[in-house]
DNA sequence: GGCATTTAATTGGCCGCGCAAGCAATTGGT
DNA sequence: ACCAATTGCTTGCGCGGCCAATTAAATGCC
């Protein structure tokens, strides 16, 4: 066995694929692709909002939010408009029948996490978080 | 606040993201696009090899990996070649142009992976690995 | 006011990745 | 020996995601 497997970047890798594998799965049925939910629940948390702000809170680049609203527009999860006090700005909202996902998402999302985390008690569970919580400010603010 | 936020589901996704980004960062000057690197070490770790094992090993989906090799070969990383034993299955290794590569990519693979754990002592490092092998088998055999 | 700079979005291009459908070779059962 | 089932791979398609380049609007500075 070679030492480039076994590191803590290999299996970051392995599982954070199958757990979107994972949520692909619950989410199939609700007509959502893997990641689409996460700027749903941007817009069920936080309401109405330009682009920016959900590139800003999702991490991702713009053209990426771009296209992925373009999407579910086309869905018919969420309507676009653009804003009268910066004529650049791109307003997304969530549709009356995105509202009804919601429930369904959130749900999805629940037994996804109790999936994930099966097996392991409270303490492990925040011990994961927290070490997860590290790493992510490792990564976050690199150059 | 709503609660839709805090789960490690969100966390774990949010850290994926940003460590394969700081793996597309490093592996870029290499001509590697994240996610190439873990197939071209499993040709080096583990030498010529069918398909077939590619895909049981990275646990990607066929299709995934036919492209991935095809690039990779256009790219000039890898040979292929039909089996002799099965005129199915298609043999992939690593060329010696790939050869060169494999130092720099282990060392990239080094930076990233004290990138993703600085701060982290022995014990919480193991702990980490510990608790993700743990997902992963939760996550992985789920018919 | 006028002009350079910054900011919000978009588009084109390319890759990883999965599902579905399909083809060819191999294997298994009778 | 024959034919069904399985296996190995490929292709079409669509989405998430990034980078680079572009347009339009807003801001800053003189």
């Amino acid at each position: 066995m070679s030492a480039t497997h076994d590191t803590v970047s290999h299996a970051l890798a392995r599982v954070a694929r199958v757990h979107r594998a994972a949520a692909g799965q619950l989410l199939r049925s609700l007509g959502l692709h893997p990641g689409q939910e996460l700027l749903m629940m941007q817009l069920w948390d936080h309401g109405p909002q330009p682009q920016a702000q959900l590139i800003e809170r999702l991490g991702l680049d713009a053209s990426t939010v771009t296209r992925m609203v373009q999407r579910l527009e086309q869905a018919g999860f969420v309507r676009r408009r653009r804003s009268d006090t910066d004529r650049r700005a791109v307003l997304v909202e969530a549709t009356a029948a995105a509202q009804a996902l919601q429930e369904q998402v959130v749900q999805a999302w629940r037994e996804l996490e109790e999936l994930t985390l099966r097996g392991l008690d409270d303490s492990e569970r925040a011990g994961l978080a927290e070490l997860l919580s590290r790493v992510e400010g490792n990564l976050g603010r690199l150059g």
